[in-house]
DNA sequence: TGCGGATGTATATGTGCATATGTAATTCGG
DNA sequence: CCGAATTACATATGCACATATACATCCGCA
């Protein structure tokens, strides 16, 4: 019975994350972001990053498609970019006015929706969710870590 | 303190399928496979739908990026279309023998990926996990629903 | 019987992600 | 101080997903 396959927590993530985008998706366009800005925003309002790179390493996504994000980003008005002074490869970029004024309602309207499909979970059932997520990623970065090293295939027989 | 929005659970779900996603990917790849069309070659096989509808709503996506998919499949010689002899706007849709025999082993592939995501996991948080995430699912469903129906705005206040 | 609504597909467009690859600017070794 | 490696970014291409819309076929009902 093949079934198996769709009940792993693998295919499972996946529903549940599209699941999740559509739904945040849907709560952010009239605020004029996507899902995928958030780190983003975040990440320029808190002066966490203000480089393509660092805010690609900071989302966890790669540069192309932080590049893509944030020219659609500048084109919408919610970014911009200024050359950097100290190294002529690089943009500063900041937030715009407008798009901080919203972010603040962008950040709500996704615990908002958090709150409301945790709904009928306890605050311990979502603690040990997010826990478990946690480690769950942290172990996918590990063994990412390891397909991607050509050397050190450390013991891959040892499931 | 913001970085909240980055440690709810619709952020560390999406993180996680993507990280997911990409094992998947690479591991399939070599198969001449792609993540998405698990859930069609297995629906295919189990004789769970032949319609291009039908395997829509088996893999949970929209008619269109299931066209989309399809028209791939097809090209790579994964499924092949017949003309629906009852109904002139259908096509029925059947594995090719290539793809069936090679689908075990991507079967295989995945579920070994699941055990290494998941190999610091004891049973009973991987039971856990797959539990959490289907009642999220289910959740997800529900607040779609709701949100999709103009009438019926049940309790929105109520959180 | 024929027409209008429902249904199955197809197509267009946009976003989010990926890899592969090219370009330009910086930095560093000799 | 100059050439080479590194770095930051841009571009091209492909897949997976979404919505909006058009089109063709089917079917129920007057």
């Amino acid at each position: 019975m093949d079934l198996d396959v769709l009940m792993t927590p693998g295919h499972l993530i996946s529903l549940a994350a599209r699941g999740f985008a559509r739904l945040s998706e849907a709560r952010l366009k009239p605020l004029g972001f996507g899902v995928g800005h958030l780190p983003v925003l975040v990440a320029l309002r808190d002066g966490r990053a203000s480089t393509q790179r660092d805010l690609a390493r900071f989302a966890k996504i790669e540069q192309p498609p932080m590049a893509q994000m944030l020219a659609r980003m500048e084109r919408d008005g919610l970014i911009e970019r200024a050359p950097d002074p100290a190294d002529g490869r690089s943009s500063r970029i900041t937030l715009t006015a407008a798009a901080e004024a919203r972010l603040p309602d962008a950040v709500s309207e996704l615990l908002r929706g958090n709150r409301e499909v945790l709904r009928d979970f306890t605050a311990g059932e979502a603690g040990l969710l997010v826990s478990l997520l946690t480690r769950l990623i942290a172990s996918l970065d590990r063994v990412a870590s390891v397909e991607a090293s050509p050397a050190a295939r450390i013991s891959e027989s040892g499931d």
